[in-house]
DNA sequence: CGAGCCGTTGATATCACTCAAACTACGTGG
DNA sequence: CCACGTAGTTTGAGTGATATCAACGGCTCG
């Protein structure tokens, strides 16, 4: 079962027994997810959890008029869907694929199996739904008292603290920067506009994705609102 | 003990057994909370989880200038702090009491005792999560893609729905223009304004705390963007 | 080669924040 | 009973930032 060693590589599955995971694996299967595939969209009947194997999904909430919110990007190892699992039954937002890769699902049913048969999996949930929340805190804080621009600092400086595995001062960015307007509550021209900024100003230098931090220091202090664009 | 009481009208607590509520009441206890009382603040070590009996708490984020960003307001019955108890370990926002009331405080050890002993209980702290983030996934699409007026008319309409043990079409507003503007994201100065254009256009009158709704489906479509102030 | 997505730049208008001031309601203490 | 302080609220005027509309170049992919 190829799907077996998929699910103990999920954070979220790490205390499961082997007999556990197969069990789990017996109900689950994976498929796959080219990009602009739609998971799911808000508003639907809820029929379980999803976690990615490989590729990315956008989070997000459509108006009307196109415009969209994106509230998360996910990557590997990390499940989405769970609130409709555990309250209300329909999915709060849509799940769109952005970057082709694998899914694997997993019916409610069988989790919340497994979740009753072991506190230590309730307990990795309830984390994992934990740093959720704390991720939306930072948010709703960024886009209450930020503006652009000190939402862009704190959210280079955040990535380049992710990818201190390269210890150089290089963040990739691993969206699009229209996405990147998104996840910024922002529209792709403002956003451009800021960096073009940043680059005039000698804070950064761009390089297709890639964004050379020139001056950390100063990037500080505008996600703090001390220093202006 | 008439902790115990208090416990089982606690929505969370309601399929424990007496005598887990006698377990877990000896470990907790209730301390009365003068409105201004900050139960904890952002960064710091969390000890545990508070519910409040009675009384109101606003949960927010502050920034050094003064601002800030309120995330919650929580009433009787609803408990705050547990994202902390089940990771991070440090409270990720600010708890000051804006009601004078009276809340339980129930420490993490004995929290996460009671929940690995029962699925059930694990189960409603999940589902209280979930809902958590529900309403963090509403106010994100709310912040991002609609504008002051937008928001006022979506949380009169929501607050309508709530109350309406009372079916006339009078919302009690339940906190100051001043922290409402803040749950809305805004400047008192801008919901004032707000309001005001609102009277003036005729879908409200105020009266004190008190609104009256005299045109809800402008409302709704003010809601969905479809209209303008 | 054309279509579509991505990214940039410019011009414009509007919204909302900031600063400043007055006005209410309420409770306290003289 | 009134003067006073505080907290809450409203209004005005000015300014800055961002969304929106529009046009353009680059890129990939069928």
């Amino acid at each position: 079962m190829p799907l077996c060693d998929d699910i103990k590589n999920i954070a979220l599955f790490a205390t499961l027994t082997d007999q556990q995971c197969k069990s789990l694996a017996a109900s689950c299967h994976a498929s796959s997810c080219p990009k602009g595939t739609l998971l799911f969209s808000e508003g639907s009947e809820a029929a379980g959890i999803y976690i990615m194997l490989s590729g990315r999904v956008k989070i997000f909430r459509a108006a009307p008029d196109g415009r969209e919110a994106v509230l998360h990007v996910f990557g590997p190892g990390e499940p989405l869907g769970e609130v409709a699992v555990f309250q209300g039954g329909k999915y709060p937002a849509s799940a769109e694929c952005v970057e082709t890769g694998k899914a694997l699902f997993l019916p409610r049913k069988a989790l919340r199996e497994a979740i009753s048969k072991d506190p230590g999996l309730a307990f990795n949930m309830l984390a994992a739904l934990s740093s959720r929340l704390r991720a939306f805190v930072a948010k709703v804080e960024t886009l209450t008292l930020m503006e652009t621009p000190q939402r862009l600092a704190a959210y280079l400086l955040l990535a380049s603290e992710e990818q201190k595995n390269e210890n150089t001062d290089v963040v990739h960015l691993d969206v699009s920067k229209s996405l990147l307007a998104g996840i910024l509550g922002t529209a792709r021209e403002t956003l451009s506009r800021c960096l073009g900024r940043m680059v005039e100003q000698g804070s950064i230098r761009l390089e297709g994705r890639k964004v050379f931090i020139l001056d950390r220091a100063f990037l500080e202090e505008l996600a703090k609102g001390t220093e202006n664009l």
